[in-house]
DNA sequence: TGGCTTGTTGAAGGTGAATTCAACAAGCGC
DNA sequence: GCGCTTGTTGAATTCACCTTCAACAAGCCA
């Protein structure tokens, strides 16, 4: 038998273990059987804490993005030189490799989004809230004289994130010669030139 | 009972049917019953044509990109001026609207990819195909003095097929505020900045 | 320590989908 | 027309999953 946890404990475990089940088997696909596999529970267990699975996948997918947003400010924190700021940041959207979790998610749920209106808003949002993110580092920098915009902020926050998205997934897809370094530094092509900044990759 | 059809003529509707089928209920979550149903026939005629669904569901799926890159080729084909080519080209990889079959079904994929190989392979080699093809307008029109290249050509192709991929996922996931037009107007700005041509939409 | 609440199990039942197959209908060659 | 091949159905079988629930273990606190 499982040892048995608190109420609180127990959902933030199978909220993990819905994750990991959404990775093998889509979040779409998922069994209740497999996410009480996780967690190494059984199936009534998992129902006693969510009578329905789809609550369970969806807050488990709200904070996968919450998570992912949050670990890109966080490492925007502690910097202020505007062009660190933009290479990080840049860095930080793009997965470690093709195993990368929070973004393997992240694109299972883009496929989702054409039939699930919930999950398209959260898309939306997501998205909206990254490009609102370079809006403020663009124009911090251009205030600051580090950067001269070749177009309005909206138009290149966008374009930021989108490269960052499609980078994604070519990357959990494992191109095999496009890997994070290489997306990086075709991200960073684009953003030198609409900033006028050289960017060093290594600041 | 269904009229009685030739295996070709079969095969065909049930490729057909399964896009339908896929669209509405995913490409990984489709059931047979579903297949059979959008093409008029019982599980049963089905299993008959394609003893494996996962079999129909590949070639549905294969046909679907084909279809994709060969509309955009088809759209190409008559054009001889290079900034007409580009202008062209950035429109017909994004979908018409929120319910574009093509690039719905591309998307549903994209998510897939990560778990499924034989898929990533597909998507890998329509997007390596997509930046050849890109390329190929670029460097035609750099060498015909339309077009002067900011970076080498496969950098530039696959930042635009990237922006491509990245704003259909946005449209189809029905961004409020971002559509068709505003999603070619934010690629051809960054068409018209590394190509140094005006690229007007009308061309 | 005894009773109550909370968390968990395991088994039983119901449901729905895949699969198989015997029967049959429709065309085609002869 | 006759028989054979090809395409299709509907029913029976099997299997997997969800759901429910009685039983029980673990703490909590009076």
């Amino acid at each position: 038998m499982a040892t048995r946890k608190s109420r609180t404990e127990r959902r933030a475990d199978l909220i993990q273990a819905a994750q990991r089940a959404m990775l093998r088997h889509g979040p779409d696909g998922v069994l209740l059987n497999q996410v009480a596999e996780q967690a190494g529970l059984t199936s009534g267990a998992v129902l006693y804490h969510y009578p329905d699975l789809s609550d369970l996948l969806l807050e488990a997918n709200q904070a996968g993005m919450e998570r992912f947003y949050e670990q890109r400010m966080q490492r925007l924190a502690g910097l202020t030189d505007p062009a660190a700021k933009l290479v990080v940041t840049i860095r930080s959207g793009l997965p470690v490799d093709g195993e990368d979790a929070d973004v393997r998610l992240l694109c299972e749920l883009g496929g989702l989004a054409g039939r699930n209106r919930v999950y398209a808003a959260l898309l939306t949002s997501l998205f909206d809230r990254q490009v609102s993110m370079y809006q403020t580092i663009l124009e911090t920098g251009a205030a600051q004289g580090a950067f001269t915009l070749t177009a309005d902020s909206l138009t290149l926050g966008r374009n930021l994130v989108a490269l960052e998205d499609a980078y994604g997934y070519r990357i959990v897809a494992r191109h095999p010669t496009l890997r994070t370094d290489e997306a990086a530094e075709l991200i960073l092509s684009y953003a030198r030139q609409v900033t006028g900044n050289p960017l060093r990759a290594a600041a």
